[in-house]
DNA sequence: GTACGTTTAAAACGATTGTTTTATTTGGAG
DNA sequence: CTCCAAATAAAACAATCGTTTTAAACGTAC
């Protein structure tokens, strides 16, 4: 039996999944965990420092994992700059990978963070895009020499089609009820593989082409 | 001053915007529309009842609009069949043009609209997806002609990356709080359209581009 | 003017919310 | 054994929630 505190944590992520924030009520939460209700405050002092807590713990190594592989693949080979193909596969496989962990509770997770995202609650969207900044930073970095016909603005708008097809595909994958339907089986790790090829392949494509024509 | 139904309906929709569902109360919405606490519940029953009725009437006009410019371009010039290009503006012109019309509060639903594709609530997701079902069906179909390359399976995510890039970058629109540091000013007409523009482009490569190779 | 749908005012319903408090118990380290 | 952090039990806090009810006032159409 694991202590009162990660108890708590992993009762807490399981609910915010499936019900959001506000309508995830702290007598829930101690009620899932076996825990008594003046534990949780004794632990982590209100709602809101735990929901803080728990993307903290949650999102840091999923984001070290993205920069440990952009580093790899930045310094790997000798053969120069990485790829394009391999900076978007830097980004999209770790979280693919953890969504397939049910070890490590990946859909449930994927499910709460892309909750956190549309969050109402300006604090949470914020410190979310905190723990992003870095991971921004470094790739729009290593995408900027890749994408020599690109402008500023171009590249922005761009990154911002690759964040949202990746962040919808994984909302998707994580949320569905029947995944039958859906041409997958999550439990076969090789066709979840092959969705980050379809993703990279599909992103690639649409970051290579050059920029539209203005005239009206 | 308008009549009491639509007072009740605008106030919801900005509070639910603003700050999600559950965390917008009955009082909050009578107060802001300075109605009765008692008017909502005799307009429109429960405040579910309310919801549902808010997207009926916000949705539906909406794809309305995506069917009239599909149904456009699938009978108009006698060219043929139409082109990828003109097939995604169809999808995507309809909810950026609305979005830069301050009039009819285009910002204020599109973040409502990402809101309810978030929601907890099964109910409200199961009633947005009901309201998109004939949109999917009649562009599924439209665009498989013009994928012949494709599998079924490799058009279906494909499609999801559309939706998604598509989807994220009106949320960033709509919600950012700076949209000067965005390169974008949306009060200038042809700088939104100029995103429908690199949207259609971006995703028209991706959706030509070849399926990836299997070998690993 | 009478009737009817609309709207208001005000109060109350029971339920639930996040949080605090007080007293008591557990369990392992020094 | 003693001490102290961890944990429980139980109750209470003020506040808010969605909803219902009862009463009275509107305005307009017949």
């Amino acid at each position: 039996m694991p202590g009162t505190r990660s108890r708590i944590l992993n009762a807490a992520e399981g609910l915010f999944a499936d019900r959001g924030f506000s309508a995830t009520s702290v007598r829930m939460i101690t009620s899932r965990a076996k825990v008594n209700l003046a534990a949780m405050h004794y632990h982590f002092g209100s709602k809101d420092q735990l929901i803080q807590e728990l993307f903290a713990l949650r999102l840091s190594p999923l984001n070290r994992q993205r920069l440990a592989l952009l580093d790899h693949c930045q310094a790997g080979g000798g053969a120069g700059e990485p790829s394009l193909e391999q900076i978007l596969e830097a980004f999209i496989r770790p979280p693919v990978q953890l969504i397939r962990d049910p070890e490590r509770g990946g859909m449930r997770f994927m499910r709460l963070l892309s909750r956190a995202f549309n969050s109402p609650d300006g604090a949470i969207r914020e410190m979310i895009y905190g723990q992003f900044a870095e991971v921004i930073e470094r790739f729009s970095g290593a995408l900027g020499p890749r994408l020599p016909h690109l402008s500023r603005e171009e590249a922005f708008w761009r990154f911002h089609f690759m964040v949202g097809a990746m962040s919808h595909t994984l909302h998707v994958i994580a949320d569905w009820k029947n995944l039958e339907n859906l041409f997958l089986d999550v439990s076969e790790p090789s066709q979840v593989d092959e969705v980050v090829d379809r993703l990279v392949s599909f992103l690639a494509a649409g970051f290579r082409t050059p920029i539209p024509s203005q005239e009206n």
